[in-house]
DNA sequence: CCCCAGGAAATTGGATCCAAAATTGCCAAT
DNA sequence: ATTGGCAATTTTGGATCCAATTTCCTGGGG
């Protein structure tokens, strides 16, 4: 239940556990965009030698996180806005695919039974007819989960793979839902709601272009922001942990 | 010009090296499936440390093309015959993507020059009236440009990597092309010339959806294929090289 | 005042060394 | 004869060491 749909405990190695602490950091903004990842500086904040370090650093480059120079080590890598764009423009074809397959198979009761718990727990979390801040990271699990059932049943590995890597983008993430408009928040989760039935009932193409719409819109509403305001949306995403309240030097 | 899209020559590392020709390897079938990659063997044999390897192995496993294990090492992946389909149904739908995106866009002189140099080029190949095998690389590296020159032109990165990534299986690389059959590869080489005259006259549903089924076709009779030979497809694909000529075992 | 050259310091990549885990083989006991 | 357990060997993961490249700083020349 609360393990995750990917790989179970296999990791035991120091590389692969300091490989999820930097990507961690990175998607978290911790560790901003250009920034040198400086391997013996990183390895004894880290608490271990430069071999696993540099394994992991091989990993994150691969998968598209860092940039790799040889003999120049690694840095962050940076995202420019219309590569935030093209992710969410990809994600939604995906996305809309898996519904359209997902929709194309017999979808069993237990399956109807969670997108019910889901689309309800939505319900619930929204039925205050704004959302309390608190309740944000209740909702974005649902959230995930929703995206998530839906790749699942759609029973194609590549398509969970590729848009997992569409999320490995700082600000990206399925985690992060800037949506303080409560009506925005609302209609985005009657999508869920079709999108859901849509499935259930066969109809396919429906659900895809529900879905397709769905993520790009998310897109559009991230893009705006960004360009607005570039750092902001940042601090949007809960984690108000800053420890030193001086982070706003816009001066 | 000849130079690769992705990235020019910045991996001086043996790292990069050794990763290169282990990929080769696999995708060549040379490291067939489930075979264990031991590192001491692999290092000696590559006339490197176990360092720049370990590195190489970590990142070939974040590409999907080996697993890992903590503490038991790295073996050659192997895809199920499902899987292999459904690399193919998601290339289709971002090529068929790519394809929507490059029509959306002006299509330069330029970028209709190239396009008629490369269809114009398949046509030389086939006028045979049947494929010479000795032509067979040559309507590859064909093939292979006419499909990245759409995704570059779509301007989106995300579908260039998973595109890519969807190549990155044994047997189901753009390199491979079993079409003993005249009729299918001319019929594969007239998608071509609708597709680079719809892209550039703007129609891109249409060039979406004949490239869906060009590469959508293309898996399906791979699919068949491997099927009917799991083994035999390599054969194939160029390569005669197997020295023992004992390999059509299939008594 | 700026720019280029040269050398010192810092940093990366690769090799080697060591510990921990897994695999293998052997022997005894049922 | 088969199975279970124990020990030796193999193999992996991590730490340390060394060479090579890069970066940075300084000083001299234009």
């Amino acid at each position: 239940m609360s393990t995750a749909t990917t790989s179970l405990p296999s990791e035991i190695t120091s590389a692969d556990l300091v490989a999820k602490t930097i990507r961690e950091k990175i998607l978290e903004g911790e560790l901003e965009p250009g920034r040198r990842l400086q391997q013996d500086h990183l390895s004894d904040m880290l608490g271990v030698s430069r071999t696993p370090l540099r394994t992991a650093l091989a990993m994150i480059a691969q998968e598209g996180l860092i940039d790799y120079e040889a003999n120049r080590g690694y840095r962050v890598r940076a995202f420019s806005i219309s590569e935030v764009r093209d992710a969410f423009a990809v994600r939604a074809q995906l996305e809309g695919f898996a519904c359209r397959c997902a929709a194309s198979r017999k979808v069993s009761e237990v399956t109807i039974a969670k997108f019910d718990a889901l689309v309800t727990e939505g319900d619930r979390l929204l039925s205050g007819g704004t959302l309390d801040p608190s309740l944000l990271p209740a909702y974005r699990r649902m959230n995930v989960q929703f995206h998530q059932l839906i790749i699942s049943l759609a029973g194609n590995s590549w398509i969970e793979s590729f848009v997992r890597q569409t999320h490995n983008v700082p600000l990206v993430s399925d985690r992060i839902i800037l949506w303080d408009d409560y009506d925005i928040i609302y209609r985005s989760h009657d999508d869920h709601h079709r999108i859901a039935k849509a499935i259930a009932q066969g109809e396919g193409i429906r659900a895809e272009n529900l879905m397709i719409e769905h993520v790009i819109f998310a897109g559009k509403l991230l893009a705006e922001k960004l360009e607005m305001d570039p750092q902001g949306v940042l601090m949007s995403h809960g984690r108000t942990s800053n420890h030193s309240p001086k982070s706003h030097k816009n001066g």
